[in-house]
RNA sequence: GCGCGCAUAGCUCAGUGGUAGAGCGUCACAUUGACAUUGUGAAGGCCCGAGGUUCAAUCCCUCGUGCGCGCACCA
């Protein structure tokens, strides 16, 4: 026994000591695991089994989330490492393009410069450094909590070889024609001067005006009423639309009305996309600056006027009197403007959803742009194929449906994927002259294979090709997920993975989700510093039940933390009953005594059901079932018991049970079962649980 | 507007077609010998509401309410 296991149990020493003796012994490498026959038979040809990090953004600091999903991904590589497979768990950090770039800009800001002042190269340069210097500490902290991924096979998704799968790729895609440039709406942040794809916008209800605004016939004395929530934009109007079969406007249809202020002749056409609901029931028509506008412009042949500008002011188009207003001064302006040559008919309460900038939160403007395009309707087709053959599971279920619904959205159609941005930091478009970048989830669709060394065939490709299981958050299933799946499919003809755990998400203990902002949020760093990681690993797992939100409690971090005192003292107490020859690992044959029976029973029974719990991706109920064994069944009854019998037969017993135990935990909470392995192995054999043999009845 | 999830003890949550469970908290008792980060025990619940299916509903079905979330061509 060491002289530190007569201590009490203290993670502030223990775990990091533990964490490097793992990474001493190289074990995180697949490549130097020990290869059981056995195993080998078990796990099939290639007996391996790898999991592909989520790169969290390099801008990024752990949060529970992240830790939570660690830890579940920690728990199968562990399980599975221990059954004898070659168990891969690669990392890595995506170089977030849009974050990444906003960070570093507003270094700049300090000195009073902008990203110009330094140009294209030096302000990289800078980003470099930046991602150099913070790049990793994401990374550490994962350490920190004892994930065993294999450090030495960590990449970034701007790597040289990666840069290489990005390149391929995006010249694939071309090569096929589905890669193409065009000029139409797209989501533009003024702020970041980037295009942003539909998915990256986030949206929020804004209590806002409709107002009413009177469209005088041409030749008549009358007017047709036009409802908005943006009276800027009519400077770029260049129709008036209802809906076919409404009866109010069918003798109107075909007329002509005059635009007020630019004193335009619009005309007044039907399309069937018009609700007859909203305002009057009449549309002002805004080519330049509304999705659904640009396409009735498309079918009417209309004229698009462009009358905001990439710089979120008014442009030339716009009319001298606005050109280079912002545009809440330029609808100020243009209100006052109407009433006073009345033709505000009125102006009424609203409450809408303005679009936002996902990455600072900026108000989008919808506007015409040339950008390059994905046509999204063969790869999505892969996508859904995958899902609905089952190839690929979702866990639990009813994801699924938020996947194939954006694939194949029940009204519309898929929009082709806005692939430019309009940023520095990134990878450059290859046949691009205008040093535009691809949007980061370009690359990080490409992240299970292009990790492994894709497009090259590596040796590890071949081993390791395809993962088994993507354990992530539910905000990036299409951001993320639907395009890794469509990307593996074209470019390996084969699923990315077999199994998509979908991850609670962690609510404040109100309900609300965590917020910096609100102070609401909690660093699992901290937990880690006060309960140990191991503990900070029970408390998430102990929450997570069948991938329900949790709303977080950090009192089970603390009964994580007893169990932990728990099982080192009872640890302690059955191996000073026995001296190191004892320690047999191995199942006590002929047991005569009820009391051991009954507790070699039930050993087996919750390891059989921690198996069943663990390969159904239900990790609370695992640990429920564990905690419950070893503390009342074992400790409370059985180690009582025992008190009172000296047996050879009962020390052997003492000894499985707990060395079984320790096995089952080891996945949950590594380190401190780790540790008392350590005193457990038989004297002269430095034995390590890490790859001990997983029990399976 | 369409869709999804949740509602069970003071708090955070399991669970089952047939007397309702855990952790934490509370209360009482127990203390030299693995552990007080402990042990033994107790109190505490119209299992959201209404209706239906059933011999029997907390569980299944319908409707509703409340909270959270996603999607939409949110003009």
């Amino acid at each position: 026994m060491s002289a530190d296991f007569t201590k009490p149990y203290d993670p502030r020493t223990v775990e990091p000591e533990i964490y490097k003796k793992w990474e001493k012994s190289g074990y995180f490498n697949p490549d130097n695991l020990p290869q059981p026959a056995a195993a080998k038979a078990k796990a099939g040809e290639a007996g391996t089994f790898t999991i592909a990090l989520p790169p969290p953004n390099v801008t990024g600091s752990l949060h529970l989330g992240h830790a939570l999903n660690a830890t579940i991904q920690d728990i199968l590589i562990r399980k599975k490492r221990m059954e004898g497979y070659r168990a891969l768990w690669i990392p890595g950090t995506d170089h977030a393009g849009i974050a990444t770039q906003n960070i570093v800009e507003k270094e700049l800001k300090k000195d009073g410069k902008t990203r110009h002042d330094l140009g294209r190269e030096k302000f990289l340069e800078r980003a470099w450094e930046w991602k150099e210097k913070y790049g990793n500490i994401i990374l550490d902290q994962l350490k920190k909590l004892g994930s065993s991924c294999d450090w030495s096979r960590t990449r970034f998704t701007m790597d040289p070889e990666y840069a290489k799968a990005v390149e391929t790729a995006f010249l694939h895609y071309h090569k096929k024609g589905w890669i193409y440039q065009g000029k139409r709406v797209i989501n533009w942040c003024t702020r970041c001067r980037t295009s942003l794809s539909d998915l990256e916008v986030e949206y929020k209800p804004e209590k806002g005006k409709l107002w009413y605004i009177k469209y005088p016939l041409k030749d008549s004395s009358e007017f047709v009423i036009v409802a908005t929530v943006r009276p800027e934009t009519m400077l770029g109007d260049s129709a008036v639309a209802v809906n076919p079969k409404d009866a109010r406007y069918k003798n109107l249809i075909g007329k002509i009305a005059i635009l007020p202020i630019q004193e335009r002749e619009i005309p007044i056409i039907a399309d069937p996309r018009i609700e007859t609901e909203f305002g009057t029931g009449a549309v002002k028509v805004t080519p330049a600056h509304d999705i659904l506008d640009e396409a009735i412009a498309m079918d009417n042949n209309l004229i698009s006027y462009q009358v905001i500008g990439e710089d979120g002011k008014m442009t030339e188009e716009a009319g001298e009197k606005f050109q280079g207003l912002k545009v809440k001064e330029a609808r100020e302006k243009i209100v006052a403007l109407l009433e006073s040559l009345d033709l505000l008919e009125k102006t009424e309460d609203y409450e809408h959803n303005v679009a936002l900038c996902y990455r600072c939160g900026t108000m989008l403007e919808p506007l015409r742009s040339k950008q390059w395009f994905l046509k999204m309707a063969e790869l999505a087709k892969l996508a859904i194929a995958d899902v609905k053959s089952g190839k690929v599971k979702f866990h639990p279920a009813r994801w699924e449906k938020i996947y194939l619904e954006w694939l194949d959205p029940p009204v519309g159609g898929l929009r082709d994927w806005c692939v430019s941005r309009q940023i520095w930091w990134g990878h450059k478009i290859p046949i691009d002259g205008v040093d535009d970048v691809l949007d980061t989830w370009f690359s990080s669709a490409l992240w299970p294979f292009a990790t492994l060394g894709w497009p090259s065939q590596t040796a590890d490709l071949k081993t390791f090709y395809p993962t088994q299981i993507l354990s992530t958050a539910r905000d990036i299933i299409n951001l993320w997920v639907a395009r890794m799946v469509f990307s593996s499919e074209e470019f390996l003809g084969k699923a990315p993975f077999l199994d998509v755990i979908i991850h609670a998400t962690i609510l404040a203990k109100s309900g609300a989700r965590m917020s910096k902002s609100l102070g609401t949020g909690v660093d699992p760093m901290t937990l880690i510093e006060k309960y140990g990681a191991d503990a900070t690993r029970f408390g998430l797992i102990w929450q997570a039940m069948g991938g329900q939100d949790i709303k977080w409690s950090e009192e089970h971090v603390v009964a994580g933390k007893k169990f932990l005192n728990k099982l080192w003292n009872a640890s302690r107490y059955v191996l000073s009953r026995s001296d190191s020859s004892d320690c047999e690992i191995s199942k006590p044959p002929d047991l005569k005594s009820e009391s051991n029976k009954k507790i070699i029973a039930s050993l087996e029974k919750t390891e059989k059901e921690v198996n069943e719990l663990i390969d159904s991706y239900d990790f609370g109920q695992a640990l429920h079932i564990l905690y419950d064994f070893f503390w009342h069944e074992f400790c409370d009854k059985h180690l009582e018991e025992s008190k009172s019998d000296s047996s050879e037969e009962t020390k052997k017993t003492l000894i499985f049970v707990l060395s079984t135990s320790l096995k089952l935990l080891h996945p949950f909470i590594p380190h401190i079962t780790e540790k008392i392995w350590e005193n457990l192995s038989r004297s002269g054999d430095q034995g390590y649980l890490i790859i001990e043999r997983w029990p399976k009845a």
